[in-house]
DNA sequence: CCAATAGTGTCTTTCAGACACTATATA
DNA sequence: TATATAGTGTCTGAAAGACACTATTGG
């Protein structure tokens, strides 16, 4: 059988799925929408939806987010995670979906709109373990937790869990609720500090987080973090 | 409008393409096949066809891999690399096509099949600069590429790349190959041989690479590498 | 005052990088 | 013999981990 004539072969729906994650809490959480039509009807699952016929995949990444979760107007990352294709995986047909990775800074509630019902943070180690999402969201989940875990060793990208300006302490409690792991804040603040062009000072204070002003800094223009941040074992 | 009718919108092909990747010659080298058929007919491109619609993408990526250029009864490394699916990238039809990485040991030239009507190795950087590979195969060969050396530096992958009993210096000449640059063998040697589990001797020891005999390892179960092989900067 | 967080400095250990030296094969 | 590769040891500098100490807020 020669594949050159696509036609022989039966449709494919294409999706994207968001795996949204932010810390609150000293907690890494996910955004889950409860869905508001079959299937899975009233189950909890991960934003998304329908590619349509002439949007690239990303830009579907990017509307799904605003439509399903208002979320747009933000600085976020959005990364490609990976894609989850096995057949059964839709009860309604055969489904490809190309999953996404947002990192968010905290924000207030999310706004549920399009298809959802709700829209919702949850803890990240609570929806790994027991509750079930819809679909193989549940999966989806765990490797862009996994992601983001292995991404902050080597790159500013725990930065973007922060508002534009941030304190070295507030980006030290990001990678404690990412790992799970408590950190030296001392150690910590000489290797964030020491790595060049990683962090740039805009020249202000806060004491949002209680004690002795501390400075408040911009991301800086490395993207690489070398030597990586080290991940204890626990 | 919803997406829940996924009925009302125009089918997508699902593809899989491979970048098939080993070391020859103190360089690293990607599969390519002649296109038998239109689109591209006669172009260069990575191996890869329609996925089935009872066929998972792992699977599918695995059955081209054996059609096309019959590498299947290898121990290869197969992993998901990333999903492209631009539109206009495939001229027939709106195409998703999820890329995987295969890992190979050096072999004997491949055996076209399938709707190929030619395959051979060609260095990746020939590929990466120059030559005009199908679709937009060239990028796709970038990512895998890029993803190789990456991931050599904190796992065991390089030994994918050798045939099951190798040499210190056998696995060096790989880092050197797909890094491009020279690595000194005594330290290698004490980063490799004082890693837990990393490598197990086998016993018996080889002279194929000239010099005092060196002795043979296998890969132990360590499957990362804690801390990482540095790549020099260059 | 105390408690909390920010920030600096110091010591030790680990490890990468550079490289001297020895070992054992083939030509 | 010369030459190639394998393998060990030693020194140095960079950086992580542990932790003492000071600084500056608010209660």
């Amino acid at each position: 059988m020669s594949p050159s004539d696509a036609s022989e072969f039966p449709p494919f729906g294409v999706t994207v799925d968001l795996v949204v994650l932010t810390v609150r809490d000293h907690t890494l959480n996910a955004l889950t929408i409860r869905r508001g039509e079959p299937p899975f009807q009233g189950q909890w699952a991960l934003p998304g939806g329908f590619v349509r016929p002439d949007e690239g995949l990303e830009a579907a990444a990017a509307r799904e987010l605003a439509e399903e979760t208002g979320l747009d107007q933000l600085p976020v990352h959005l990364e490609q995670l990976a894609t989850f294709g096995d057949p059964g995986r839709d009860p309604r047909m055969r489904v490809v979906s190309v999953a996404y990775l947002v990192l968010a800074p905290d924000l207030p509630a999310p706004r549920p709109g399009g298809d959802a019902a709700g829209a919702r943070w949850t803890s990240a180690a609570e929806l790994g373990d027991g509750s079930r999402l819809a679909f193989d969201h549940t999966r989806i989940l765990a490797e862009g937790v996994e992601r983001a875990r292995a991404k902050i060793e080597y790159s500013s990208l725990a930065a973007a869990f922060c508002p534009e300006e941030f304190t070295v302490g507030e980006l030290r409690r990001v990678y404690e609720a990412v790992w799970g792991v408590a950190l030296d804040p001392r150690n910590f603040h000489r290797k964030v500090t020491g790595t060049p062009d990683f962090l740039v000072p805009t020249g202000g204070t806060t004491t949002r987080q209680g004690g002795r002003p501390a400075q408040l800094f911009r991301r800086g223009s490395a993207e690489k973090l070398n030597p990586p941040m080290l991940r204890p074992e626990a």
